[in-house]
DNA sequence: ATTCGTGCAAACCCTTTGCAAAGAG
DNA sequence: CTCTTTGCAAAGGGTTTGCACGAAT
């Protein structure tokens, strides 16, 4: 099985089977947001980009990533009221999202199961089902019993 | 069955009983918001306050909602990107988001059955599970075959 | 007098846009 | 040469903040 690191050349190939053109900046972008799974938001890209150097401009990171979402090559995750996460995609699941810590957590696949979903709207077409289950630090539910 | 229209002083005992100083303010925006089910962003709030005149400023309507999620009388709605949308407090329920329109829609109570909802990781407590279903304008799913 | 709420405008943050220059075929 | 992509800076839209005024206790 070829678990090797994908190169360069790889993520070039992938983007074209999407449909979109090949660039360096495309290009590193893609190494960035698709070599794992995670949750990164168009700022943390960016920086991940240019470690140092200063090799991708804060426009082209955002417009490539929406680029990237249209295409189906990443996954935009609507969590925080603040901005958009964007993960690779994959097997669909579900995240957990941190209030306090603004930290999105992927919910293992297939543990959640949704039934009844219904029909949309006359005249409209689903794209999509997508569960955010809010938590926040700390184990104490909600209204702690002042220990005094 | 009491099914008169609350009147401004309801509202001011719905804000004191969740602990929310009444202001004329707060009554104004409780009546617009409290009224019925529905889901307003903080832009048509303060258009629905301030009809013709000019009672409420930008600011108070932002802080005035925000406070009313924190204690409890409405909630917020994550589903738009660009923005946060308020809706009363009522039975648990989950909403379609028409991305093309930027529509949110009520999925009847208890149609949908959510399984299996695992635990938060560890140090977290869950404090509430959000259901999108993203749906697009347009009956044909998404790739249509061109007629010829 | 002290506390709390309001209004206004400016600040802020994330994101998008306009346009000229650079790159690909 | 023509089409696409990039970069920069500026604009944009939603939201928050700082501070002085006003109301309530």
């Amino acid at each position: 099985m070829n678990k090797r690191p994908l190169t360069m050349t790889d993520f070039a190939n992938l983007l074209r089977d999407k449909g979109v053109n090949s660039t360096l900046q495309r290009v590193e972008i893609a190494q960035v947001i698709l070599s794992k799974p995670q949750h990164l938001s168009a700022e943390q890209v960016l920086e991940k980009v240019n470690k140092g150097r200063n090799i991708v401009s804060k426009a082209t990171v955002y417009n490539t990533l929406r680029l990237f979402a249209q295409k189906g090559l990443i996954k935009e995750i609507i969590a925080d009221p603040a901005k958009v996460f964007y993960e690779p995609m994959t097997t669909d699941h579900h995240h957990f999202y941190n209030v306090d810590t603004g930290e999105l957590v992927d919910i293992d696949p297939g543990q959640i199961k949704i039934d009844g979903v219904p029909e949309p709207p006359d005249g409209s077409t689903p794209i999509g089902v997508d569960v955010v289950i809010r938590i926040r630090d700390g184990n104490i539910p909600k209204n702690s019993a002042p220990s005094a």
